[in-house]
DNA sequence: CGAACGGTTGATACGGCTCAAGTCTGGTGG
DNA sequence: CCACCAGACTTGAGCCGTATCAACCGTTCG
């Protein structure tokens, strides 16, 4: 991945005294000074419990998130009363790089589970990074990797079946597990059914039955919200797309 | 739009003395000397024209782009040949910043109609942004704002159906020509329906027949590549939805 | 002039949404 | 501790939107 020799993203994962500031500090050479600098802006709040909210939609931007443990999704709330789920966003992960932008949020931040999320000041964080330039490397870096994973899920919502939205869902939820040392095999949906449809462009209906044949086919062991993966390779190839998707293929 | 009472973008715009840099200098107060010293590492490249490249993907990430006149389609090459289109990019607008994460390009650009480009050496702006404020906000404004913008066409690629997705398409080529002082009303479309439909997850068949029905119901006049908007607020409602679309809507 | 390509139009098939029962689980109150 | 209820999930039947297949038209270009 890092094209710039330096430590890697677990060498640093590990250095990193605050299991929070991970994301931040990742794949730069960050010196122990730097780190004690920004470790000093974070803020630790008390836990948080499904339903309470990290902010809400038109919110002042104030603060980035960072999800310790536990569960968080994002939503823009529509007009109609309806929601669109925008991520579901683990231990780990950065949330509010979109409020940036308009200094205010455009989305809203719930709690799925008892979660332990740090805050980081956006104001402070810009003042750090005017410092330190690796630091201000990483924020680009993430902002940039932000834009590439949201492509990825266009990508996803464009071309692929039901089939293969729900296959590189779990995958993709196990994959970013295991990043945090978590099982990638067996684990817990802190989300529901009607979330998951929701977030994939799918029916709720449409979610369960394929959990069901998913399971028939021997992917994988679904008992409610528990997730065992058994046959991850099966699971790849139906998101690769071996199956014959639909057309929408062609160039200029 | 802009929190902070600063200059508006389009006092900025003019303020620019190389359109190109507008995306960069837009909404921040950066004084005249540092206009001057982020325009000296704009590097200003002949004219391109149809169906060159500006990078591919897998190339060694350098440069932003700006588009200065034309058009541009970014694209991700799938393993089967195919591709999936990921963005048109009009007339002030940057191209490359999936790519700062990797340090690699992430797909490809290629010119649609003969396009005036500027490159921005990436280490160079960089550099640049260390010492310059409010420089380093708008970098972060504008990889926030692709973010959010990223985030609306995966609501529409989600949630949208064939019609409220070409509504959509065209009501924002025409917003984003009208930011550039364009006919918001009358324009010609640089792609072709098979490029729309890639883009907006739909078959060609269906784009046409779309273009076909907003032309017999009023709203527009469709005549190839030209196209003109008669009825944009029939347009915004269609988007909006109105009308009922799917279910898709729920809470926690 | 003919071939290739982009675009349009019609007929048909099918994936996934919708509607409609159920079933299971967890929580609450008697 | 059980009865009850509400909400999450599952399962089945049918329908609708859009992809697919196929034919055709107009334009461009060699």
């Amino acid at each position: 991945m890092s094209q710039r020799k330096v430590i890697s993203l677990d060498d640093l994962r590990v250095a990193c005294r605050n299991c929070s500031l991970t994301s931040l500090c990742l794949p730069m050479g960050l010196a122990p000074e730097d780190i004690e600098r920004l470790d000093e802006i974070v803020k630790r709040n008390r836990p948080l419990h499904r339903g309470d909210f990290l902010f809400r939609e038109g919110d002042r931007f104030r603060s980035l998130f960072v999800v310790k443990t536990g569960s968080v999704k994002t939503f823009a709330p529509s007009p109609e009363g309806g929601e669109q789920v925008l991520g579901f966003h683990l231990p780990g992960e950065v949330i509010g790089l979109d409020a940036i932008d308009k200094d205010a949020h455009a989305c809203s931040a719930k709690v799925l589970e008892t979660s332990a999320i740090c805050e980081i000041p956006f104001a402070r964080l810009e003042e750090l990074t005017m410092s330190i330039p690796s630091l201000q490397h990483q924020m680009y870096r993430l902002l940039s990797k932000e834009i590439g994973q949201d492509t990825e899920l266009l990508l996803l919502l464009g071309k692929k079946n039901a089939e293969e939205r729900l296959a590189a869902f779990l995958l993709s939820l196990s994959k970013r597990l295991h990043k945090r040392g978590l099982s990638a095999t067996d684990f817990y949906l802190s989300m529901s059914r009607h979330e998951i449809g929701n977030y994939l462009g799918l029916a709720v209906e449409t979610v369960s039955r394929l959990f069901t044949r998913f399971q028939d086919d021997g992917l994988m062991r679904v008992d409610r919200k528990h997730i065992q993966i058994i046959d991850q390779d099966a699971l790849e190839a139906l998101v690769g797309g071996i199956g014959q998707h639909r057309r929408q293929q062609q160039q200029s």
